[in-house]
DNA sequence: TTAGATTGCAAAAACGATTTAGCCCTCCCG
DNA sequence: CGGGAGGGCTAAATCGTTTTTGCAATCTAA
């Protein structure tokens, strides 16, 4: 249906002289949309996920969205408790899920509810994800320690089924393996601690019981920065003694001295990508369903002066 | 106007039975209200305002609010655009303008939008705020290097006109004057950059023409970053050579060896403060229409390796 | 005993946009 | 010339709550 020209300047002068505004509430009650996206994240005051904040928050004003966040701090019941909450409220989801969100997480999917999966995923469930590729960051480091004449490799990880952790250690035993260089005992896994103070003594301990180590490689940002401060402490020189990769890029690494060589993910590439399958989602107006596809965008490798 | 018990019992069976969950949008539509606030703020990246945020966020789901934030960094055609957006989409506003956003939060408060400033104010304008006190932090950071017998003391601040930084600055420079040592060369003021990197030259710089200092105060968290940066470079022992302070506390400085000593503020303290006097004006349905008080809380001094 | 007040519930009005239906008027074609 | 087909616009219906109004039945007080 068409409007004659002369009626759409008309209307465009009263909107013009009476400062007319849409009411949100309103379109939303009549559509069912509310141009609002869920973000739910781990963590975010964490260096990574605030990142990520701020290009999903980019990315989304860019096509007209706004963004309500949530933290579930790898509690599965806030996690679950947050997507009922917004479950109404959002046109969808990012979502960084812990282990526990996997039945919302399929509920929101059978629901057909928009629904972009983060930082890790759930391999099997068709459900789209955009994040870096873990495998690929933790093998290049490995073979860049290895090719370092490294012989005692540890990798300290979190102990988890999230996929994402999982992925990253299979690199380093998989690499390691391959070159013959892998020994259990060099990989230590941790409980998920709250407070991530608790993770130094822990580490500390390690490097006592294992002074053959001659490099290590922390899977997250936070064992990094603990896995440094035992290194230091324990005046264990960086790279001579012991040479470092940490996962995440943060200003600590950067700053730190030596400058510790990280494997890092492109942040706004990520946050674009997954904006770009939730619209894809948002915009097909249930044409296509089959979406299960997800994108893994390659990491970098930035050597510093750790190894 | 009461209910029986009876119908009570009867309705909320009914709710279970067919899974009732309210619909937000008829209900804004018909109260005006959406339990939404909007978060506005330099740069959600940045450590501070990142934990600020998660501590917003858990103050306001205790009261039954989600979240929508923004990100001006610090350009004030943005950070209006971001309030002109929001305006009509959330109950009230936390915001940290940048001083050009003093017209824009003039008009939201005329137009009697719930607003509390934070991290920074507009003084003389009634409008409530909670933030740290800036003066008493830095004062205490220069009373205590006076202590140590500094008498070179520099500080290092961004030139611009907003309040919390001139504060910053202004205890400085009396606790030096009123004892005698203030010297106009060690106060460096430079340019708001979008591109932080940029500060590491320029303190680099400050710090080779100005060898007699004894002690330096950095006056936010990346000023910090990248002065210590300078002084490692310029192989300047910390805190032998010369001691220092930051604002703000980071996993940096933390980490950083030596640690670095900081002027802490309490986040969730600002948060839990900033949200009181939001909800106070949300819930006064137009009664108190005064409400200008602003909080200051007080800072934290941490004493770190670095003094 | 009766006018008036109170109580519990049902029905209707209102919020403001989007979508559908309705209604002229013009145009096209047989 | 008449009937059908749009074209442009107005009016009404709709979304799902909250608020207001209405209406009996019961209760209070003079």
């Amino acid at each position: 249906m068409r409007i004659s020209e002369e009626m759409v300047r008309h209307i465009q002068s009263i909107i013009k002289k009476t400062g007319y505004i849409p009411n949100r509430a309103a379109a939303s009650l009549r559509t069912g949309k509310t141009h609002v996206i869920g973000l739910i994240v781990e963590d975010i005051a964490n260096s990574f996920f605030a990142s990520l904040a701020k290009s999903v928050e980019k990315a989304a004003a860019k096509v007209g969205y706004r963004v309500v966040y949530g933290s579930t701090e790898n509690n599965d019941g806030r996690g679950n408790d947050l997507i009922q909450l917004l479950a109404k409220q959002v046109d969808g989801f990012l979502i960084a899920p812990s282990i526990g969100m996997k039945t919302s997480v399929q509920a929101l999917k059978k629901s057909r509810k928009p629904l972009v999966l983060i930082d890790r995923y759930f391999p099997g469930e068709e459900i789209p994800f955009a994040l870096v590729d873990n495998y690929a960051g933790v093998r290049k480091a490995t073979e860049c320690l290895i090719k370092k004449q490294k012989k005692q490799i540890a990798f300290v990880n979190i102990a988890t089924e999230q996929v994402q952790m999982q992925e990253r250690e299979r690199a380093y035993v998989e690499a390691l393996q391959q070159n013959g260089l892998f020994q259990k005992k060099l990989l230590l896994r941790l409980p998920y601690y709250q407070d991530k103070a608790q993770y130094e003594p822990r580490i500390h301990q390690f490097l006592r019981k294992h002074p053959e180590i001659d490099a290590m490689i922390f899977a997250t940002n936070y064992l990094g920065m603990f896995g440094i401060k035992a290194l230091k402490d324990l005046d264990i020189a960086i790279p001579k003694q012991v040479a470092v990769f940490s996962f995440d890029d943060t200003d600590l690494f950067r700053f730190s001295s030596p400058a510790i060589s990280v494997i890092s993910q492109p942040v706004q590439e990520i946050a674009g990508q997954a904006m770009r399958l939730l619209l894809e989602q948002m915009n097909s107006g249930a044409k296509k369903t089959e979406s299960g596809e997800g994108v893994l965008v390659p990491p970098e490798l930035i050597l510093r002066n750790s190894v």
